[in-house]
DNA sequence: CGTGTTTGACCTGCGC
DNA sequence: GCGCAGGTCAAACACG
């Protein structure tokens, strides 16, 4: 533990004086303040690139700062790619990893996602690039790099269509009734790029024919449209959630207390006491899947459970039966993604003030956030949502515990934001499907959510004063809002995608009536 | 004609 | 070694 503390330090000063080498060689000093702030943020950097020539270890470090720093708008798309490059920062304090100790490493964090052994090569050469890594450093990033099955995650959503619209390609490659289950397995692979590695399988569940469980593998190894960014990046914090969990739980030399309380990589801390409490997650899809770790994220709801929180339910008083496998439940106990629908908007709207400060000089940064910074924010919203919504109220204590749980961890925080994304995707696609009058409840619903949440147009940017309210950015197509920051990372899983519909997956034929 | 889907055959891993 | 089930391949087919 004590080399552990050392080396985090040491990683810590590291991204520090980087970030200072960075400032002074950007003349521009109106950077820096966002720069600053944005080392406290949670930044998907969605595996962007950057163009200059840089080091790969020196990359891997810096990465955050240097995407906020960069002011190419066309970058942003030739060099958008996604899979394993969430990265998060820690605040500077250091606080939050010192309360959380087996935290993973920033670095680690953006590495435990698997990839075969020629992905490593290709992603991360084990040439002289790495020469500042130990021996042990290199021999911890090839144990998660390399594990025995890759790696999946679990998606069950209630759907309509022949599958989810998550903006990416898709093609079809076979169809198999399982064992178990009448409804068939159609087999999908990722057609962005010829070598894509990843995969998907959808299938109907047994139980209810209108949840489509979704299950990816893999981790795409190219530029991934905007639209594609929100489920992917759901997998790709999903399944490092789960891996770091899982290898850590696996690592025979980390006493079992600190094993235990980073399983899953899921600590939350309860504001009634310092102690950190562990959640454990119940995990009911292990069926079929006893070869490959998988993570499930349940979109559906499931009445039976809606004595907690809107925010995020979880079974915590059972442990989980498999280590290496993980499910998270968002569903709404009102069954109803529309009011999802408007939370997001609002924290949009409450939260452009910084996004719009650090996308002026830095159009090609997503970053979704849900640090800590915003806690007050989204304890604010949650409150005021629950205040208009008296038939709902819960105790100032759950409020709070499920606001930290949500910024306790970043990796939670990406899982939770894209998933809910993809949970307002497809509420509005089955508006879509179902009528035609989909603007209209949109409308309705801004008005409700407008009279729900008043926001004074001058205290917004100009440059969000379109309609006074993000909600009204949902209605536009994504690369149109290329500036509207954070919430980009969550609009993509929405059915009017930008994607040609045509080579969509199934579902996105359906989708492609909502493009306007 | 290009692209995507269908579907039977084939491959592979696992349990017995 | 055998059988089963999951997963993949690829020729045939459909569609715009």
């Amino acid at each position: 533990m004590t080399e552990y503390r050392a080396l985090e330090i040491q990683f810590q000063n590291m991204v520090k004086q980087e970030t200072k080498k960075n400032n002074v060689d950007q003349n521009d000093n109106n950077n820096h303040d966002e720069i600053m702030a944005e080392s406290d943020l949670v930044s998907l950097s969605l595996g962007r690139v950057p163009s200059n020539n840089v080091p790969k270890n020196e990359d891997k470090v810096n990465k955050v700062s240097k995407l906020a720093l960069n002011n190419e708008d066309e970058e942003f798309k030739e060099e958008l790619a996604l899979g394993l490059d969430c990265k998060f920062e820690t605040s500077k304090s250091g606080s939050t990893t010192e309360g959380l100790p087996n935290v993973p490493s920033p670095v680690n964090s953006s590495e435990v996602v698997p990839l075969k052994d020629d992905e490593v090569v290709e992603t991360w050469p084990p040439s002289k690039a790495v020469n500042n890594k130990t021996v042990r450093d290199v021999e911890d990033e090839v144990a998660q790099q390399t594990p025995a099955k890759k790696a999946r995650v679990c998606v069950r959503a209630r759907c309509d269509t022949p599958t989810m619209n998550d903006g990416c390609q898709w093609r079809k490659y076979g169809q198999k009734i399982a064992k178990g289950n009448p409804c068939p397995r159609a087999y999908y692979r990722c057609t962005v790029a010829p070598s894509c590695p990843v995969r998907k399988q959808v299938q109907r569940c047994v139980e209810d024919m209108s949840i489509l469980i979704t299950t990816y593998e893999g981790t795409h190894n190219h530029t991934l449209p905007l639209s594609a960014t929100a489920m992917a990046s759901t997998t790709s914090a999903a399944a490092s959630m789960l891996l770091s969990g899982s290898s850590t739980s696996h690592s025979g030399s980390i006493p079992s207390t600190q094993t235990n309380n980073n399983l899953h990589g899921l600590n939350f801390y309860l504001p009634d006491g310092s102690k950190p409490n562990q959640l454990y997650l119940s995990n009911p899809a292990l069926s079929s899947q006893h070869s490959h770790p998988t993570i499930t994220l349940d979109l559906t709801s499931n009445p039976s459970n809606s004595s907690t929180s809107p925010f995020v339910r979880f079974n915590n008083n059972q442990l989980p039966r498999y280590p290496s496998s993980t499910s998270l439940s968002f569903s709404s106990p009102e069954s109803n993604p529309m009011h999802w629908n408007s939370f997001l908007s609002y924290a949009t709207t409450q939260n452009q003030q910084p996004y719009n400060n650090i996308n002026r000089n830095n159009n090609n940064l997503s970053t979704l956030n849900f640090g800590s910074r915003q806690q007050n924010t989204m304890e604010n919203i949650y409150q005021s949502y629950m205040q208009k919504n008296n038939n709902n109220v819960l105790p100032d204590s759950t409020i709070s515990a499920a606001t930290k749980a949500i910024t306790a961890d970043p990796n939670f925080q990406s899982a939770l934001a894209a998933a809910l994304s993809s949970l307002i995707g497809n509420n509005t696609n089955n508006q879509g499907n179902q009528t035609n009058q989909s603007g209209g409840e949109n409308l309705s619903q801004k008005m409700k959510w407008a009279e729900m949440f008043p926001v004074s147009a001058s205290s917004l940017p100009s440059s969000s004063k379109v309609n006074g309210c993000a909600s009204s950015f949902l209605n536009k197509t994504a690369p149109a809002n290329a500036q509207t920051g954070s919430l980009m990372l969550l609009s993509p899983s929405l059915p009017f995608s930008t994607t040609k519909s045509a080579s969509a997956s199934p579902g996105g034929g359906d989708n492609s009536d909502n493009t306007n």
